[in-house]
Formats: structure tokens, sequence, C-alpha cells
DNA sequence: CCGCGCGGTAGACGAAAGTCGACGCCCGCC
DNA sequence: GGCGGGCGTCGACTTTCGTCTACCGCGCGG
């Protein structure tokens, strides 16, 4: 990069924003061009400075952090933004990462890792401490296991046995309607809804219109 | 760290193989120590040389580098696994995280940053490429997302105003039971049960026992 | 103290749900 | 051509569900 990054901090904090930007004289590829104080204040500051990188504390007074990346990043050309904080407690990153930060930074991250980040960061890169990464990872594994459910993958091949039709009657049993109303929605008699989900009850070996019900719903077929 | 980082290389081309020990060759704290093609072979080529890190291809003949990976990390004090490919499909990435790997790595990261990362891998810290977090990042939004699902929120405060025993009842009813079935399991005749189903379809403001059953999944209440 | 609401129990009864055949239809297969 | 099998349709019959009503006990506020 040829000009040097443009960075604004935002903290509540005046001797963290003293901190940081000590941190970050020092480098040459990357310049403070601003200090705010608050959340409100965000978006004055944008428009002034224009900076490549918004340093963004979560806890503030007025508007959190949290709320003002939202906003930012709902602009046209936002800046990124990435988002400190000294505890990394999973609700924080989570919704860092919903209001659309690029990273997430914790305070007491060596000053060496944290100017890299912030460079990578200008560079358009995600950036994460290696902390927040290992929640992230074992997060993603965890619902990873969820989503290769075997209950669902059961759920799937057993329903693509099924006609289009007796797969329309499980879809609306499967939003708890009634025979009656799944015959009027259908345009076909009680009798016939009947006979279609006791077939369905037969095929796929089941009691009730319930666990038809759930396995429509673990097939997650709402789409 | 004193001691150079011990590398084991896993890949069934012999020509990335001499590239990546090219590429770490120059590099003084890191040392390959080993080079194996084929997954069942990375087994006894860890118990030789007693690698910290292990760089593990995914693609691979006869044992791949997934499945590779799982057992080694199931071993006492396992080497961290560094997987690599050529592309980032969700699928791969999060077959990774669940099989245990420190880390996700693209082929065609920049030499520079890819020595960079395996010297962090063998620190212990988690690693991956942008475009990899990038990915996790938006995967784990969408999620947290999901866990904030205001059905889920308005089922658990619905679920939260009944008594215990309406509560085990329904339950039952979200399992798929039949009311003889519930009676027998809650010890109360059929008559007492369809009179807490009925009171439920009141209380909760709904139609039929499906409808409750859908709910209380909504609620996720199986723990 | 007494009425009242609420949780727990249950029987009676009408209304759904589910079963069982039955018939027609179309398609593939001797 | 005939025959079986899957699908769509339905009515009659049985079983289950859901409502209504009723009674008891308990705690709480007038």
């Amino acid at each position: 990069m040829s000009t040097p990054a443009r960075i604004l901090i935002v903290d509540d904090d005046a001797l963290v924003r003293l901190g940081l930007s000590m941190m970050l004289a020092g480098v040459e590829d990357l310049e403070v061009v601003g200090e705010v104080a608050d959340g409100t204040e965000v978006f004055g500051a944008v428009n002034e400075h224009r900076p490549d990188v918004v340093l963004m504390d979560i806890r503030m007074p007025r508007m959190d952090g949290l709320a003002a990346t939202e906003r930012l990043r709902a602009r046209r050309d936002p800046p990124e933004v990435v988002v400190m904080t000294t505890f990394d407690t999973d609700e924080h990153i989570l919704r860092a990462m919903r209001a659309g930060a690029c990273g997430f930074l914790l305070k007491h991250t060596p000053p060496e890792q944290f100017v890299d980040a912030i460079r990578r960061a200008a560079a358009g890169e995600p950036i994460v401490s290696p902390s927040v990464l290992r929640r992230l990872m074992s997060y993603v594994g965890d619902l990873s296991n969820a989503a290769a459910d075997p209950r669902r993958e059961r759920a799937r091949r057993a329903l693509e046995r099924l006609s289009p039709n007796e797969l329309a009657v499980a879809r609306l049993v499967g939003e708890g309607l009634a025979n009656s109303e799944i015959g009027r929605e259908l345009s076909m008699s009680v009798a016939t809804v009947k006979a279609y989900v006791s077939r369905l009850l037969t095929k796929l070996e089941l009691n009730n219109r319930v666990q038809i019900a759930l396995l429509v719903h673990d097939a997650a077929l709402e789409e």
C-alpha cells in the first residue's frame, strides 16, 4: 500500500486512546487520523477523516460500539471496523460478527500482533485474536455436528421416497393443520387427506401425525 | 522457542512436498523432520519423528487427510494438525474443525503468510487463512442470528408459564406420544392426560397437539 | 372464615384422526 | 393383452383426541 492506512480510534478511555496512538505512531504504514470518545461522535469523525479502519471499543457511554458498528456498516462505502474489548465473551464476539465488524481484538493482545492485525484489517482481511479464533472454531465444530445431524439425514431420505402429493400433505401436517384444513388447502376431501396421512404413517413407519410433523421439521423442509 | 518446531509433511503429490520443504528449509525456527505420501503412513511417521505440527493434505489416496487427522487427534499427546487444501468448501472446513485440526490453510496462500501460520500453529495457536476466516465469521454471524431466533424466545416464554406437570405432558406430546402412552409414562389416567392437553391448548392458544409438539421443539427443551 | 383461582383428577360425549376396504387410473413388464 | 403395483380418490367403521363438566385440595386475600 503506497499511502498509509488511515485509522480512527474510538474509546471512551483517554488513556487507552493515548496508548493506542503511541503504539501506532511508530508504524510507518498506519496513520491515526482521529480519536473520539463516544459512539455518537463516530459518524461525524468518519465523515471528516475518511478512515480506512475504525478501532472500536465495545463498552462506551451513550452509544455502545456494537450499535455504532452496525450503523457504520450500513453506510455506503463503510470503513472496516475492528472491535476491541477486554473480555472475550461469546456474546460479544457473536454480536460483533453480526454487526458487521471485520475483526475482534482483545486489548491485552501483544502490541506487535495488535499492529499486525490492524494492518491486515486495513487490507480488508478479517482478523481475530487467537483465543477468539479458538472459540469460533470450537463453536463451528459443535454446530457442524448439528448440521450433519444423522436424524436430519434419515428424515430427508425418508421424505424423498414420497410422491409430490404425499409430500404436500406431510408438509401441512408439519404446519400443525387439521385434516379438514389440509383438505381445503389442497382441494381434496377429508377422507382423502386421511388416506394420505394413513399411508404416510405406514411408509414412514410412524404412529401418529405428531411424529410426521416432527419428521418434517427435522428434515428442515420449510423452504 | 529454543529448539525449532518439528514439521511432518503429508501430501500425495511429491511436487507439493518438495515445494513445502523448500519453503520451510530457509526458516530457522522450523524444521521438516519427515514427509509421507499417504494417510496410512502418517501414524508410523509420527511415532518415529515426533513432530510438533503435521501439515496434512485433505485429498489423498487410501486414507484421506480428515480421517487421518481424526485418528491422530485421538492419541495421547497428539501433534497439532494443519489441514491444507486447494479449495475452501464449507464442507471441508467444517469437517476439518470437527476432526480436531488446529488450522486450515489454502495451498495458494502466499509463502510468507504460510510460514508464519505454521509457526503460530507450532505455538499452539489456531490458524486459518483469511478467506476461510471470512467464511467462518459469516457462518457464525448467521448462526448467532438463528440462536437469537424470536420464535424460540416466544416459545420459551410461553412454556415458562406452565406448571411442572403441564410441562411434562407438553414434552411428551412433543415426543410424538399418544395420550395413552403419556398416561402410562406419568402414571395418570388417559382422561387426565386429555385434560392436560386441553388446558395446554387453551393456555398456549393453539388448536391441536401437533402445534404443541412444534412449539416444544422450537423452544429446544430437549435437554 | 369463606369465597376464589388454580392445579390435579377423571367421566361423558361429540369431533377429529386413523384403518380398511374399494374403485379407477396409468405405467411398466412379461 | 393381461397383470401387478403405485397413486389418487372416497366412504364406512374404529380409535383417539379434545371439550365440557364436575369434584377435590390448597393457598391467598377479603
